[in-house]
DNA sequence: GAGTTATTTTATCGATCGTTACAGAAATGG
DNA sequence: CCATTTCTGTAACGATCGATAAAATAACTC
């Protein structure tokens, strides 16, 4: 935890929030691979070893970007009342969320690094795992629904939770192609429709 | 259409069939900036003015290997029987291709290039049509499931569609991130229940 | 004001990017 | 055998990659 007791020497002449959310939306638009250093110096108005001063490095920043990108841009499971609600509203939400005017379309975590060159793979293990945790605590919460006796005993709740991870992807995917909010809170909808008949 | 008349001059060392489908493999895997010319150099164990003499430039060369992966390794939708049928299939089909051994995981087109840098987003146009047309494809089927009454008047089929392709798109962002192949079918199966009522 | 510390700017680093000149090598036609 | 044509390998091109050394600048403390 670095605490600085006193601002001694030249003070910052940039917000860092502002700075990193700049960053983030270039990474959130163009990846890991397609946003350079360049690219990222004229998104947020900074030279390059003002960045590296504040940043570390552009996998650091991009590192950053991505928890950013969680807390303030990512739908989130209502863990309480009805399943079945909650994750409809997560669906729908979600959709909302990518095509959101004024942002980039898609999601930065469901589709990012998916094709990254062999180097540099180490990127691409952050947002697997976020993948991978929000596909687990998907799974957790309709486990216990089961429990609850909301979803029939023979549910695969692994399966649903995987299905529920596929359609925020494929929206991911499609609001990147151009898809309107309409069309994919309507894909939402629809996906509701493979939820299992009460217990 | 070229037509070499005469063999003439020195002949070629190598299979055009074989290099181009190592090539596709290592775009397949690693995506268009993931893959350098010097990856694809020993992908191919060609030389880079050998591959330029025979495919023309790397985006030429990415571009030939999206059409013989379409052509290869692409799964199509049945174009007889039931729709719910050729649905079914059609999802089964990608879940086991997306997870074949010998071939790197997921779907070429379903999540190729959607972070690509602005330079060259030419590349990416191509992958996004052919989405485009799947999607396309699968709702014109099930507009004709409609026009049969095996599915309902009111069914919203370009939604419908658009779940079907968001489940691929899905099962191949999870097969990248290594599920198997029986959590993909399972995901295909549980999918399946968002098909409406018979009419 | 003098000295210290941190940031900014300028310029550049070596590495790699996609691409290609050029010369040697291997086939043809005369 | 000779000339021609085409391919292969070597080497290198300019551009851009991520990253930084060094100098100039702007705040602080004393």
């Amino acid at each position: 935890m670095e605490m600085r007791k006193t601002s001694r020497g030249r003070p910052r002449s940039f917000d860092e929030d502002a700075v990193l959310d700049a960053a983030m939306r270039a990474f959130w638009e163009h990846g890991y691979e397609g946003t350079s250093v360049t690219t990222l110096e004229s998104a947020t108005g900074l030279k390059a070893p003002s960045l590296y001063g504040a940043f570390g490095s552009k996998e650091a920043l991009y590192q950053s970007a991505l928890e950013r990108y969680a807390s303030e841009h990512g739908a989130v499971l209502r863990p309480d009342g009805p399943a079945r609600e909650a994750v409809a509203e997560f669906l729908l939400d979600a959709a909302d969320r990518f095509s959101e005017g004024g942002l980039p379309p898609g999601c930065m975590i469901s589709t990012a690094a998916l094709g990254v060159g062999a180097a540099q793979r180490a990127v691409a293990t952050r947002p697997a795992k976020m993948r991978a945790q929000t596909l687990d605590s998907i799974e957790q919460r309709l486990r216990r629904a089961v429990d609850d006796g909301e979803l029939p005993p023979e549910t695969d709740a692994a399966a649903l939770a995987r299905l529920v991870g596929a359609v925020i992807q494929g929206m991911s995917v499609q609001a990147i192609d151009g898809a309107t909010r309409a069309e994919l809170r309507a894909l939402a909808t629809v996906a509701m429709n493979a939820w299992p008949a009460a217990a």
